[in-house]
DNA sequence: ACTATCACG
DNA sequence: ACGTACGTGATAGTC
């Protein structure tokens, strides 16, 4: 474990808990497991107290060191997963582990068994015999080995024999363990001499003959040292323990107890293991009901009448659509309380068109927020336009959205995550449900596979369980207004743009993509030349090697992983070195060509649009994320990569209408501070970065050079990250001192924003979170880390997360308005894209004007600011004209 | 599954 | 001495 602790990262499960020791425990307990299969296991412990136990006779000492907390709860944990992976687990008072293995394994010996003792000690090597091997893992360059050591390889490595260990640690001591050995004898000494003598008998006997001067009275002068360092050495053989084979037969080590640790964990890879045969894979979920599959359209009509009724006297009700490649397959229902899940397949009687009826009657029926989902907008694809504007979207609770206000930084909120998060009830993932039941994953299921009905169960049970608890912690924090005015109507305008989607010209990105390949073939060859060979280019490691060994580039930076080939440090080559600024530009082109040109087509759908995800649940401060494919981050800032935002175009006959916020991030900085000079230099309505530039460097308005307006602009980007001078000397390539200058020059200059971000930091470090405006919160629990690096981190977190979150919060509020103005006026122009502070609309022929009004309108008053909040609109017959 | 790189705000 | 500007996602290489 202590190993184990040291040589992992700190990781840990979605509740903050550590699982770094547990897991890297596992790790080499199973490396050896898989390898060997042995017959017998015991792990034996040191009696457990939050310290690193010593040889009992050196505790006098009193040179205990404190245990770390993490890894002693981390102990106590493994304590109480072993029993349940059917492992026997041995301790005693009195006793180290060390002690423990060494009896037991002579006992086991003594019956004849083939012995390895598996441990990060190097002190167990003395119980090395021809029975008894010992095995330490090592960690050599990342990669972990095991080394083997019985008798011979002890004598060949150490030039001792295991016996002679202990004679050799007490001559040379060990502080680690509080042995004092002989004072000024050291591991070179000490191994001179036991080769020599082999006992410390012998050498004590011959301590007179001993040379130079200084050794013979190291061990003349200290023999009762020597002797009781000996016993503090020798590990004990005879402790009182009784060798229990039959307890210590290996068994399952993945079943239905062990299950809930790996799960609680989060041990992806471990929970592979547990299969159909070794964990009953049914059994898994079986905390939850079982599913009753109905089929008789009376049947059904009865359960929505219940139901209805259920939900009429208050009740919530979870549902889920199984829903496998577009097709809607059934749909689960999950009431609050009772026996029973039920799943309406959608074969036989039950049309989609008959469970959208139904639905839309449950939701008549509900009362606010109490029809439960997870994951709403990827289940609104089950209603047709018509049935979806006849429900009753108030009652509709995504709570997994719910969750992400609570808990912004989960990996995910699928139902085994939440479940075990917030109802202590493990719960198998779809992909482990499929594995378990022998598919390779659960693409390989059948769209109606029963793993997937009781998988589409689990999500609407989890839904319908959980709900009360989010309801009351949005209450409880004071999110539920944000939840309720602006996550549910997100999800709504969110699947509406997904929906849409963006029309896009492929030929022209055909076009495109081959003129690449011809630049970037030319410029291969040309690089191969240059190198005097052929490389994978695309290879940093082969890259890194070419330049700065063949080649002989002067570089220096070496980095734990070898060379950088990043582009800010080849810039700073290119200028001398043409190879390097053919390197560049074959990276900009290949990366153009790789992501955009070739990546995008794959995504157009039949409809000539591509429809990618706007995730609500992903960033940690607010902001809205894009995949499959990312639309946000279409190439802008070079001429060459902006080609592709002209092959974004509108349907035959509409037009764009972009409109952008204009420095969103800092005039929200200004208003927080409320700082006088910052907010007058917005409403002066003049170029905020040269005013700025004015101000911190004193020269009149006018005069201000461009070099100036960079510095500002970046000090003023610097701000809003969290500002560091080594961040902002590296932004602008000039010293840490000047760095420092320039922000102390800042912060004098606008003293209330110096303030501020002091504020932010030390409210975030009482209260353990961030805050926006709108109220949502930010967990940072960096800010109590014991690594500095990872507390200042959460002190740059805790400074820009209330600025672009409620920079996030102020879109979202924008992005409801404008789609709710659209449909207000029965207006065909939709919005198809959000870029952070960007929101793009394609407009049909004739509501140009209007449209402009509502982006104006929607964007300039979503909030109420000391600033103006400003956009800029355009309109253009593709995205980069728009823009 | 992880790292390096680079596209965006 | 360490090693960091904030927030994302896709691709390719590597292990």
């Amino acid at each position: 474990m202590n190993r184990a602790y040291y040589a992992m990262p700190h990781l840990t499960n979605a509740e903050g808990e550590p699982t770094g020791a547990i897991l890297g425990f596992l790790n080499i307990l199973f490396r050896y497991l898989d390898e060997r299969s042995p017959e017998y296991l015991i792990v034996t412990f040191d009696t457990s107290a939050p310290t690193f136990r010593h040889k009992m006779f050196a505790e006098y000492k009193g040179t205990r060191k404190p245990m770390d907390p993490e890894l002693h709860e981390q102990i106590r944990k493994v304590q109480e997963l072993l029993p349940a992976m059917e492992i026997e687990t041995r301790s005693k008072e009195g006793y180290e582990a060390d002690d423990l293995m060494g009896t037991l394994a002579l006992k086991a010996a003594g019956e004849g068994l083939n012995v390895t003792i598996l441990s990060g000690d190097r002190d167990l090597l003395q119980l090395a015999s021809s029975s008894v091997t010992i095995t330490i893992p090592k960690t050599v360059k990342g990669k972990s080995i095991v080394e083997e050591y019985g008798p011979q390889e002890v004598q060949d490595t150490f030039g001792v024999t295991p016996k002679e260990f202990i004679d050799e640690k007490a001559l040379m001591g060990d502080s680690s363990d509080n042995i004092p050995g002989a004072p000024g004898i050291g591991p070179k000494t000490a191994a001179k001499l036991i080769q020599q003598y082999h006992s410390i008998d012998e050498v004590i006997a011959h301590a007179q003959e001993l040379k130079p001067e200084k050794v013979r009275r190291a061990i003349s002068e200290n023999e009762a040292q020597i002797r009781m360092s000996y016993d503090l050495a020798k590990i004990c053989t005879d402790a009182p323990v009784e060798l229990d084979l039959a307890g210590a037969v290996t068994g399952n080590f993945f079943n239905e107890k062990s299950y809930p640790y790996f799960k609680k964990f989060n041990f992806k890879k471990y929970l592979d293991r547990f299969t159909q045969d070794t964990a009953k894979a049914p059994e898994m979920g079986a905390k939850i009901r079982p599913v009753e599959e109905i089929h008789m359209l009376e049947q059904a009509d009865r359960l929505f009448r219940e139901q209805a009724q259920a939900l009429s006297d208050g009740r919530r009700i979870g549902l889920n659509y199984l829903i496998c490649s577009g097709k809607v397959v059934g749909l689960a229902l999950a009431p609050e309380e009772g026996e029973k899940n039920f799943f309406l397949p959608t074969d036989g009687y039950f049309t989609i068109s008959y469970l959208a009826r139904k639905v839309i009657e449950l939701s008549d029926a509900a009362s606010d927020r109490n029809l439960c989902f997870l994951d709403l907008k990827g289940q609104l694809g089950a209603f047709t336009d018509l049935f979806l504007a006849n429900l009753r979207t108030e009652s509709l609770f995504d709570v997994s959205v719910g969750d992400y206000l609570l808990y912004p930084a989960r990996s995910a909120y699928t139902s085994d995550v939440l479940a075990g998060a917030l109802l202590d009830t493990p719960l198998p993932s779809l992909s482990e449900r499929a594995k378990a039941a022998g598919k390779k994953k659960e693409e390989d299921l059948l769209p109606d596979d029963p793993v997937r009905i009781e998988d589409a169960a689990q999500r609407a049970w989890t839904a319908v369980m959980a709900a009360g608890k989010i309801r009351q912690g949005l209450k409880d924090t004071d999110m539920y207004d944000l939840f309720e005015d602006l996550e549910m109507p997100l999800v709504f305008v969110l699947y509406d743009m997904e929906k849409t989607g963006v029309r896009i010209d492929a030929d022209s990105l055909k076009e495109y993509a081959d003129s690449l390949g011809k630049k970037i073939d030319s410029l291969t060859e040309k690089i191969y030349e240059e190198a005097g060979k052929s490389f994978n280019l695309n290879s940093p490691k082969q890259l890194a090697s070419v330049l700065f060994e063949d080649l002989k580039i002067p570089n220096g930076k070496k980095g734990k992983n070898g060379y950088s080939t990043s582009a800010d440090i080849l810039e700073k080559l290119s200028e001398d070195y043409p190879i390097v600024a053919d390197v560049l530009e074959y990276r900009t082109y290949s990366k153009l060509k790789s992501t955009y040109a070739d990546g995008l087509p794959g995504y157009i759908a039949p409809d000539g649009r591509i429809h990618c995800h706007f995730n609500q649940m992903v960033t940690a401060t607010g902001r809205i994320s894009s995949s499959d494919p990312n639309l946000q981050n279409i190439p802008v800032r070079q001429d060459l990569g902006r080609q592709i935002r002209k092959m974004f175009i509108p349907r035959e006959g509409y037009t764009f209408i972009d409109a952008d916020y204009s420095q969103i991030e800092l005039r929200i900085m200004a208003h927080m501070s409320g700082d006088e000079k910052l907010i007058e230099a917005y409403r002066s309505e003049k170029d905020i970065h040269r005013i700025t530039a004015s101000q911190v460097f004193h020269v009149p308005f006018d005069e201000v050079t461009a070099q100036q307006r960079r510095n500002a602009k970046a000090v003023n980007f610097g701000i809003i990250y969290g500002i560091s001078a080594f961040g902002l000397s590296k932004d602008l390539s000039i010293s840490r001192n000047d760095a420092k200058h320039y922000i102390e020059q800042y912060f004098k200059t606008y003293p209330k924003v110096k303030e501020y971000i002091d504020r932010l930091v030390a409210s975030a470090r009482e209260t353990g979170y961030s805050v926006t405006m709108f109220g949502r919160r930010r967990p940072i629990p960096e800010l109590k880390d014991s690594n500095f690096m990872r507390r200042q981190f959460g002190e740059r977190v805790a400074m820009n997360a209330p600025i672009q979150g409620t920079a996030a919060d102020i879109m979202k509020i924008a992005m409801i308005r404008v789609s709710q103005s659209l449909a207000a006026s029965h207006m065909k122009s939709r919005v198809v894209l959000q870029v952070h502070d960007e929101l793009l609309v394609e407009t049909a022929p004739g509501e140009e004007e209007a449209v402009k009004q509502i982006l104006t309108e929607c964007m300039t008053h979503a909030a109420d600011l000391k600033v103006p909040l400003e956009i800029d609109i355009n309109e253009g017959q593709n995205w980069a004209e728009a823009h």
